[in-house]
DNA sequence: ATGAAAGCGCTAACAC
DNA sequence: GTGTTAGCGCTTTCAT
């Protein structure tokens, strides 16, 4: 029942093999130069008959280069965070990295060396998809830790933490917050409620700073889990007033929670109610009615983090963001208010 | 700007500190016995004072045990796969297992020394989440490399591989598509089709055999993407085409494609048609109308994967299966046909 | 262009 | 109980 493993063929096996010593299997390996065409197709030959793989633990312990990230994300199954997630596996895998993830539970209160002890080692590099309290704070840990190995993805507002131009790749979140706003505002709507999410407050700054500007008095925000079932619960007070005419939500899943409540509380959309969600999730095109939302280029922010990443490790000219900009994507959910009183014309 | 990066505190450093040998720390840091507990309070005091991390690739090379798995997958922004990688994740990192990620594009093909070259060395421990080509290719690979150290989830179909009882944590997809497919039988419809996606042999297995037993000659399938947008533009003839009335969609995002093409076709959901999908998707519930589906734990798969893999590694009493079984949750997609024809009375 | 020696931080095996 | 000695497989530095 249990295959004997067999012992793996390590570097001083291919050595015996090609004739030559460790050390030269090592300069093969890594691509070094000063080795004779001769030698390096032969230790080639024996890396390939013996199917030498070289062994990361002690690559890395040895100081070689390291060769692999770890993602410190709060949730994997969350659109925005999966999305970013494979932005930074395309662009790791593509350049030989390995890509390790750590998930932090929001609910948990993590100490420095918790933190610091899910690295393989310390000073490994790291991207931090920091979105809540949780990912911030493993953030400020990791910075503080090692300056050298760690960015992050997150909202504009760490723009004003120190240095942010050399770690951090922005999404901004204030900007994209109060472009949709000014849209609704732009309908006819006289103002608009704004259903948050955990954490991302720089979405609501964005929507009352929309509102401010305009001159109108912000309401209360209402806030919602991160689950739609949550954001629906959530909602219901609001679908529940005809006085509420524009909605907009921290993003796509709420915005599916809102509209759902609204449905069953015999609001019609967008003539009762306009919604409008944030990220432009696969299901934002196709729910009937479709969902007006703002896309961001999640996967787009992955791949530059982690380019940044690279930068930082290996020197060279500072990699150009490579994301597209976030843009407002008008669907079937937004639209002017319905006129009401006693003359509609 | 560059901020000097300290020297990490090796066991040697708290060696020193504490008055010990490094064995010492390093059984304090094992939890080994034979530890006076004297000694065993001057160690963790010194381990606090100088913030003390183990190296984990020092610890892996020395051949301590392993400490980590790797986790092979197609697509982490897929809600199966990523709610399976959540139940390894909660599971691992619970165990004090970091977790590694690597994603195969299911495009390219990968010789076995680019598979097991992702391991961080031979004999990494790894769960495969099987459910394509790609990563069934995957699974041989590293199963016939490595064993002693190798789990996989899958469909049932695996069950006849060898010894799967010892690697597979298996999804009965036969059970969960027949069974579906039998409510809709049950409701009155003269056939079902079905909207496949890719791979998944297993649960197309079940749609036909539940229609062969009904004495039912199964139509040709219709063969989908992944996304919801594949779906919809792969289901556009078959909601065209009044003589269907019942789809059973691969997936619950393939359902929601199907519903989108369905409405745009102008057909009444469930009256015209009746589309069911799978998964229980968190959407599901929140659509308009409610997605008839079947639930699948896949964080409990996750789990499970992970504990068996443990306990493989370990040795143990085998672990029982801990996941909740597939359940048909009938919301407002599905039901009757309407009655066609001349007299509906 | 190649080899030899040293050591990364840790665990295992054996001493005391 | 605790310390000592050897490596694990690799990359460095320094010889040659």
């Amino acid at each position: 029942m249990s295959a004997a493993e067999p012992k793996p063929v390590s570097m001083f096996d291919v050595a015996r093999r090609a004739g030559v010593s460790h050390q030269t299997v090592s300069r093969v390996v890594n691509d070094a130069p000063m080795v004779a065409a001769a030698t390096r197709a032969k230790v080639k030959a024996a890396i390939a008959d013996l199917g030498y793989r070289p062994n990361r633990s002690a690559r890395t312990l040895a100081g070689g280069t390291v060769r692999s990230v770890t993602v410190f994300t709060f949730d994997t199954s969350l659109y925005g965070t999966a999305e970013t997630l494979r932005g930074i596996e395309d662009a790791a895998s593509a350049a030989g990295f390995t890509v390790l993830v750590s998930v932090l539970d929001p609910e948990q209160t993590y100490t420095e060396g918790d933190i610091l002890g899910r690295l393989s080692h310390d000073g490994a590099p790291a991207i931090v998809i920091a979105h809540d309290e949780t990912t911030h704070r493993a953030r400020r840990i990791l910075r503080k830790a090692q300056p050298g190995a760690v960015v992050a993805t997150g909202d504009d507002m760490l723009l004003a933490e120190p240095d942010a131009d050399d770690w951090l790749v922005p999404l901004d979140d204030r900007l994209v917050a109060k472009r949709a706003t000014k849209y609704l505002l732009s309908m006819g709507h006289r103002t608009v409620h704004y259903l948050a999410m955990p954490g991302k407050a720089r979405r609501q700054d964005g929507w009352s700073e929309a509102l401010v500007e305009a001159g109108i008095e912000p309401h209360e925000v209402v806030r919602s889990g991160w689950t739609i079932g949550s954001a629906a619960a959530a909602a219901a007070g609001l679908v529940a007033d005809p006085e509420v005419t524009a909605i907009m939500c921290g993003n796509d899943d709420l915005a599916f929670g809102v509209l759902h409540a609204a449905h069953h509380a015999g609001r019609s959309i967008p003539g009762d109610l306009s919604v409008i969600g944030c990220d432009d999730s696969p299901m934002a095109a196709y729910h009937v009615p479709g969902l007006t939302t703002v896309d961001l280029d999640f996967r787009g922010v992955g791949r530059s983090a982690f380019e940044l990443l690279r930068q930082r490790l290996e020197g060279g000219p500072k990699p150009r963001p490579a994301w597209r900009s976030p843009e407002l994507i008008v669907r079937e959910t937004s639209g002017p208010p319905r006129q009401r009183g006693p003359h509609p014309l």
